[in-house]
DNA sequence: CATCGATGTTGAG
DNA sequence: TCAACCTCGATGG
């Protein structure tokens, strides 16, 4: 379910409350148990996100490769440290507020959209008993009674240290890698705006952009051409550039791709503080909050078949392309 | 409460 | 091209 920027979100979470710490590994369901035991009681080193895949290095040159695939999730319980950089909205409705203070849910939350986000170097949030499942949305619940708590359903592998439990459930791929093929995995991902957004990797885009006559509306979820992007961002991103999705890539303008890469670099930036896929630029405070809540109140394009545009007035379209739901403005998008 | 569909990818045919 | 993976929120009765 999730795209990009949830998988950053969710590195940065391992970053904070993983990362120097030897956690236990284990794989409650059983189907990862000798992965798990390759990497038990070992410091994980880093976690890293490239597109939609997420890489946990463990001391011994051995790393965990994590794709969460369409339903796939992580589950952090215990005293979970929030990152400075990333805000948890989305509580379940009914439920207790989040965080005594407020302070990752109040409005002023919208304004580091505004602006270019260099500032914060604010320090580690303090640890909080709580549960928050990380996927395509976060979800704060009712701290388990017990820590670490009983593994509810199908879990993978959970990773235990004095602190924290995470959990992972239905992911399409979770594997121990070496180094090399960790490079080998990567090699094969096109550029990540949210690692490494400079004009050479813009380039990188293009040039590999240019190279394909397949339409762009396929291109951008092509994952070895940029990484990161999926059905959601696809439709919103071609609907912000106003390009007709079945436009060959190499009939588009340089300059073009050029904004395609900066508007991805944009909204995945955003999509990874706030947590959701904000794809509507310019909304006052009163519908940010709104957007925060309601899907069709943060998109243009997406499951809005049938609604006029916001635009121009025609109707959105869905359509099947390439086996996904494609949803576009045959008016604007030209 | 049963059924459907999903923000993804792989691999069989 | 399409089934499989195997989770869970949304939807409808």
């Amino acid at each position: 379910m999730p795209e990009g920027h949830s998988v950053h979100r969710i590195a940065r979470q391992f970053a904070v409350n993983f990362v120097g710490t030897a956690p236990e590994v284990t794989s409650p369901q059983g189907r990862f148990a000798q992965g798990a035991a390759q990497l038990s009681g070992r410091e994980m080193l880093d976690a890293r996100a490239v597109g939609k895949q997420m890489f946990l290095e463990f001391a011994g040159e051995r790393w965990l490769r994590v794709h969460l695939g369409i339903y796939g999730a992580w589950d952090f319980a215990g005293d979970v440290r929030v990152d400075p950089s990333i805000q948890i909205h989305g509580q379940a409705p009914g439920r207790t507020k989040l965080g005594q203070t407020g302070e990752y849910s109040r409005p002023e939350s919208a304004r580091p959209l505004d602006r270019d986000g260099e500032d914060s170097v604010a320090s580690i949030g303090a640890p909080r008993r709580t549960r928050v499942r990380m996927a395509e949305s976060d979800r704060e619940t009712a701290a388990p009674a017990a820590f670490p708590p009983e593994p509810v359903g199908q879990v993978r592998v959970r990773l235990l240290n004095e602190l924290v439990c995470a959990d992972l459930r239905g992911p399409s791929a979770c594997e121990v890698l070496t180094p090399g093929e960790v490079d080998a995995v990567i090699q094969r991902l096109g550029p990540d705006p949210a690692n490494v957004n400079t004009p050479a990797e813009r380039d990188r885009f293009v040039e590999r952009a240019l190279r394909k006559r397949t339409p762009i509306g396929l291109v951008l979820m092509d994952q070895s051409v940029i990484a990161g992007i999926g059905n959601v961002y696809r439709a919103e991103m071609l609907f912000r550039a106003e390009l007709n999705p079945h436009t060959p890539a190499n009939t588009i303008d340089r300059s073009v791709l050029e904004a395609l890469w900066d508007d991805w670099a944009h909204l995945l930036e955003i999509g990874i503080t706030v947590g959701q896929m904000m794809t509507i630029d310019g909304l006052s405070g009163e519908e940010y909050q709104r957007a925060l809540v309601d899907r069709d109140e943060r998109h243009s394009v997406y499951k809005l078949e049938g609604t006029p545009c916001k635009r121009c007035g025609t109707n959105i379209v869905l359509e099947e392309f390439g086996a996904r739901k494609l949803y576009w403005c045959p008016g604007c998008q030209t």
